[in-house]
DNA sequence: TAACCGTGGCG
DNA sequence: TCGCCAAGGTT
């Protein structure tokens, strides 16, 4: 078992070596962009966040031009994303920040972590990162790396667990150089101790890891136990008329929430009156799969079947190429793309 | 506690 | 091709 301080060393030994240090969100000790980065990297992988960090920025460089945008143009910036609950809370977030902290993003964890759509670890993050605070954090690289050198049994989805890799996390998690040390625990997990086929070769800790020694790397860190996806089908109305098509925005809370749609019944054996079938598909989610039949379909108040949908309408001038600044999910958007 | 919330890449 | 899951948080 390693004791704190030699891990520490190995581990801050192993960023000054190796760790990343080019990352667009690093070399800044601006809070704001920090904090961005962050929110964009909860469940999303770096190659994938790079671009969407980069608009967002050249967009609202400050969180004062974040708390005055409207929120299409937040969820515009964020669309394809996925998770969308983060960018309204972000939104919120700096509106927050604007008023009730006169423009001064909080720089104590726990104020940070007042914030919407900041928790624990996201908070210890942002303090270590722009304010060189001595706060743990706990992401999924963390996770697996400590699970596995320490051999904390479970998914870190019990609570018992959870507290487990808390208590680990803390104990490590040096008074000095807290920020070298957490983001060379990031990149450990992400670069290192992946979760198949680790390179331990190039690990400082594999002299010491308890998964290694027990040839326990496969059942380290516990899995999710899985459940069976449920699926919905639903069809999409497509209403064409003057080279603009109908769109609804979402409620605020639910899939896509506050993103456009097409109006969207559930289906039923016999379809709506329309004029042509589109191509249906399946659009995965991690907790169900979504079947869609899209419909061309005339206008929309003259069939009686919008009754249910409040006719909050908005026209997309999609054959223009000029799309609008809302928020659209990734498959609203491909079959807009299919429609050109 | 467990369900919910997106999307894309990878083995 | 398909299951898994990634810099998690909220309800």
């Amino acid at each position: 078992m390693w004791q704190a301080k030699d891990f520490q060393q190995k581990v801050i030994n192993y960023y000054r070596q190796h760790g990343r240090k080019h990352l667009p969100w690093q070399g800044t000790k601006d809070a704001y962009r920090i904090w961005l980065s962050e929110i964009m990297l909860q469940q999303t992988q770096v190659a994938t966040v790079i671009p969407y960090y980069q608009n967002f920025l050249d967009k609202f460089p400050t969180v004062t031009d974040l708390a005055e945008a409207s929120s299409d143009e937040v969820m515009h910036l964020w669309s394809g994303l996925g998770y969308y609950s983060r960018a309204r809370n972000l939104h919120k977030a700096a509106k927050m920040v604007a008023e009730e902290f006169n423009g001064d993003f909080p720089q104590t964890q726990e104020a940070i972590e007042s914030l919407p759509g900041v928790g624990r670890s996201t908070a210890g993050a942002i303090a270590a990162f722009a304010f060189d605070q001595p706060t743990a954090i706990l992401d999924g690289n963390v996770k697996r790396v400590l699970a596995r050198c320490y051999g904390i049994e479970g998914w870190a989805g019990k609570a018992s667990v959870l507290k487990a890799l808390w208590q680990r996390a803390e104990k490590n998690t040096p008074a000095q150089d807290t920020a070298q040390y957490n983001q060379a625990m990031m990149d450990l997990g992400a670069v290192v101790c992946t979760r198949s086929k680790p390179r331990c070769d190039q690990c400082p800790l594999s002299e010491n890891c308890y998964a290694l020694k027990q040839d326990a790397i496969a059942q380290l860190p516990g899995k999710k136990p899985k459940k069976a996806r449920p699926k919905r089908s639903v069809y999409w109305l497509i209403c064409l008329e003057n080279e603009q098509v109908l769109l609804q925005k979402r409620p605020p809370s639910g899939i896509w929430g506050g993103l456009w749609c097409f109006p969207e019944l559930e289906q039923t054996e016999q379809a709506p009156p329309h004029e042509q079938k589109l191509d249906s598909f399946i659009h995965k989610f991690s907790h169900y799969d979504l079947e869609v039949q899209p419909l061309l379909v005339k206008k929309l108040d003259n069939t009686g079947i919008m009754e249910p949908i409040e006719l909050e309408s908005f026209a997309l001038n999609f054959l223009q190429q000029k799309t609008a600044e809302i928020g659209l999910p990734t498959p609203v958007t491909k079959v807009l793309d299919s429609l050109n």
